[in-house]
RNA sequence: CGGGAUGUAGUACAGUUGGUAGUAUACUUGGUUUGGGACCAAGGGGUCGCACGUUCGAGUCGUGUCAUCCCGACCA
């Protein structure tokens, strides 16, 4: 299978395809039948799931609760807020109808025209308006507030074009959304939120990302201002990969949500809303995958560690033993392994499959080697082998463990820092920008110079980003002055 | 919505001037194997997207239709 996968393993050629052939072939997903949504087989929800748990933990430490709200929306609700309505109009699965009955000819269902609804109802493609409206409800007074709830779900967005992970039409997500008594505290939660993320992103996945402010054009729909986290791929492209919105007062007014403050002065309520979702797994897959396949984050793997005994028929029985004894240390210590002794399949098979899954170490209990009391470990991100004694072999696998977290990490890290320019020259900045990367330019603020880089080069403004020293200059393209730069880039 | 292409086995694809449907892989069974994706043998699986037409005869030709993919547009 993973013959198939080299094949396509020129990536400069067509990254796409190789991404998305790797998908697949890793076991993670696959496209459904219905046009545009996803199938995420087990191991891959397996990642998706330790992601969560991870996050969840991180949210409730800040004070967030878990709640879950209506999968459907009344249409009225979606044009309360003029811009969010504008966003979202265009991609949104309607409701129209509430049964079905048989055809004249006995042999199928039509939609029977009789259960016609009142007012349609719209799959969310996000959950502000139905979320601002139950919020009505729950706020009378400052001492109501905060609220800070976050919902795990699914959500639709009828996309015109698909690939998996990163913009399927149906998609797993989790959305926070909190009501402040202040606009200084809704802002603070939002850069938190942020805060959290890029946290998430390069402790857990391993994945550096630049923390900034998008530009008007790139906000959310009926935001006042979106943080978004932008991860670099291995071709040089932009993902964002996570963003939390400072949404202003916009909400309450268009929900009347008001409350009485301090001075007994009514007041409507700050928002904030923020998401991550499981275009985090195209990130993972797309930052650290090799030529060989996946390759895993130890803190993200579902299996940490996978054994594979090799021995004759007689001599299987030894290396059983041998093996539970490590498995039951390893799991001891909190890590995940599995040992596979499958006999219907061979060696070589299982190693690149493990590989192809992205497993970050391999041990091999070999009944030739184990005569010398040594095994052979392999680590997934260098694929470099080596024998090691079976003493303490487990406290070497957790060393191991931690030195490839770390490992994956820098080399991302080395990768995007090698391929970030800062470029004066808008003629070279169109000539560089073929080849990806992000550049960091200076920006004069207007929608029209944003407008000419996209249509001359297909990049788009993804941040202004925080993390630079900034200093005034002259915007490349208009040569008018500019305040700060801006990361440009092609994104996904 | 504009431009281009494709619909044939689970998947990926051949199929010549029209003559009863093929290859690879996957799957099943048996055997030999097992330190880097095994080999041999046998077997199962198809209304050739759908409809109509031309023809003695259509996977192949024609018309229509539906679906999918790619490039644009669109898209957090």
């Amino acid at each position: 299978m993973a013959k198939e996968l080299k094949d396509l393993t020129k990536r400069s050629e067509d990254y796409s395809k190789w991404y998305n052939e790797l998908v697949v072939k890793a076991d993670l997903a696959e496209q459904a039948d219905v046009r545009g949504c996803m199938v995420i087989k087990p191991y891959g929800y397996a990642i998706w799931e330790k992601m969560q748990r991870v996050l969840d933990d991180m949210f409730k430490e800040t004070g967030v609760q878990n709640a879950y709200f209506p999968l459907l929306i009344p249409k009225s609700f979606l044009s309360r807020e003029a811009e969010h309505v504008e966003g979202f109009a265009k991609e949104c699965a309607v409701v129209t109808h509430y049964r079905l009955k048989t055809n004249e000819t006995h042999d199928g269902v039509v939609v029977d025209p009789a259960a016609k609804l009142e007012e349609e109802l719209i799959i969310r493609p996000t959950s502000e308006t139905i979320i601002w409206n139950t919020y009505k409800n729950w706020i009378n007074s400052y001492r109501d507030l905060p609220i800070l709830c976050n919902q795990w779900c699914n959500v639709m967005r009828w996309e015109m074009r698909t690939r998996l992970f990163l913009r399927t039409s149906e998609f797993l997500w989790q959305e926070g959304h909190t009501a402040h008594a202040t606009r200084e505290e809704a802002e603070e939660r939002a850069k938190q939120m942020l805060a959290i993320y890029a946290k998430f992103a390069e402790e857990y996945m391993a994945v550096p990302v630049v923390q900034g402010v998008k530009s008007e054009t790139e906000r959310f729909a009926g935001a006042l201002d979106t943080y978004t986290i932008e991860a670099m791929m291995q071709d040089g492209k932009a993902l964002q990969s996570g963003t939390s919105h400072f949404l202003g007062q916009n909400f309450g007014k268009a929900f009347d949500v008001q409350f009485l403050n301090k001075e007994n002065k009514p007041e409507y309520a700050w928002a904030t809303s923020w998401g991550v979702s499981t275009r985090l797994m195209g990130a993972l897959i797309m930052t650290h995958s090799d030529d060989n396949g996946l390759v895993l984050p130890p803190a993200l793997a579902p299996i940490q560690v996978v054994i594979i005994p090799i021995g004759k028929g007689d001599q299987m029985a030894m290396l059983d033993e041998k093996a539970a004894a490590i498995v039951a240390n390893l799991k001891k210590m909190g890590i995940s392994v599995k040992y596979d002794n499958a006999d219907n399949k061979r060696p070589g098979f299982k190693f690149a499959d493990y590989e192809l899954k992205g497993v970050p170490v391999r041990l091999v209990l070999g009944a030739r080697d184990l005569e010398q009391g040594l095994v052979e470990i392999m680590r997934r991100d260098t694929l470099e082998k080596e024998s090691v004694s079976i003493e303490g072999i487990e406290e070497y696998i957790k060393n191991l463990l931690d030195d490839i977290q770390k490992n994956i990490y820098k080399k991302a890290v080395d990768y995007r820092d090698a391929h970030i320019y800062e470029c004066e020259d808008y003629e070279e900045f169109k000539e560089k920008i073929k080849d990806g990367g992000f550049f960091l330019c200076h920006w004069d603020g207007t929608a029209e110079t944003e407008a000419k880089i996209k249509e001359d080069t297909q990049a788009t403004i993804r941040c202004v980003p925080y993390m630079f020293e900034q200093t005034p200059g002259v915007d490349m393209v208009s040569g008018k002055p500019a305040v700060a730069r801006v990361l440009i880039a092609r994104a996904y």
